[in-house]
DNA sequence: CTCCAGGGATGAT
DNA sequence: ATCATCCATGGA
């Protein structure tokens, strides 16, 4: 396969696609196979540089933020030993540029699933209703429209392993592929707007909003507030602190 | 306000 | 082999 060069200074492609934020990228020798919109892609790191497809230069930057001026956000952190050790831990991880739909359905089948669970249910989807790619001889799946999820039934969302979450995942793509929620004209809205916004669609609470926010709406200022993050908080900084989902995480904007 | 259904992988006994 | 644990949303 012929690949192209990407600079990609302040980066850690593994750290990056292994960090909780995208969940269908598949280690394949000295790279990742995955999908980024329609597009099947192959990328390796190799130092400051990314090796990428040929002719996915531009679409890569893109999507994994090389653009983002990472040392400089590292830089305004609070100079305290937690905060330092954290960037030490997560250097190079990067909050990327996920296609809107793909983002949200994906979160919603994550509640209260673990990282290994959630690769299994994208990976689900992605071969029974998305469209085969291959990068060599390795197929990858786009991720399904929401227009093709509505068409599928709830059975056959849980034989995804959705549980539950597949009624969920079944209306939100309803309201969303019959125009009733346009995810692309939503980037217009404010923080708070936005937020209302996806709370309103079934099975997107404050958590999952706030992560479709950073991660599909390039709000750098949502803050998604899971049990791990909870439990710093309250831990390192709010000891007395009781309900951090309904105050710090909807006010925040 | 509190309580709890929900489902499958993963780790412990 | 069973058993306990992990987890966000929404409805009672």
């Amino acid at each position: 396969m012929k690949l192209t060069e990407v600079a990609a200074p302040d980066f850690d492609l593994a750290m990056t696609l292994d960090s909780g934020q995208v969940f269908h990228w598949e280690k394949i020798d000295h790279g990742f196979c995955g999908t980024i919109g329609d597009r099947p892609v192959y990328a390796e790191q190799c130092g400051d540089s990314l090796r990428a497809t040929n002719g996915c230069a531009d679409l890569v930057r893109n999507y994994f933020a090389l653009d983002h001026p990472l040392a400089k956000i590292c830089a305004s952190f609070p100079n305290d030993a937690l905060m330092q050790a954290a960037r030490d831990f997560c250097r190079g991880l990067r909050i990327i540029r996920q296609p809107r739909w793909e983002c949200l359905a994906t979160f919603i089948t994550s509640s209260m699933k673990q990282v290994a669970h959630i690769r299994q249910i994208s990976r689900a989807l992605r071969e029974r209703f998305g469209n085969a790619g291959k990068i060599d001889n390795y197929a990858v799946h786009t991720f399904p429209s929401p227009q093709r999820i509505a068409r599928s039934s709830e059975q056959e969302l849980r034989e995804c392993a959705l549980g539950y979450r597949a009624k969920n995942l079944l209306a939100t793509a309803g309201i969303v592929s019959s125009g009733g929620a346009n995810l692309e004209a939503w980037a217009e809205l404010s923080d708070v707007d936005l937020r209302a916004k996806l709370c309103a669609l079934p099975g997107v609470g404050a958590k999952v909003a706030n992560c479709v926010m950073l991660f599909a709406y390039e709000r750098l200022r949502a803050f998604p507030i899971d049990v791990w993050i909870e439990r710093v908080l309250r831990e390192k900084y709010f000891p007395r602190a009781r309900k951090f989902l309904d105050s710090a995480a909807l006010r925040s904007k």
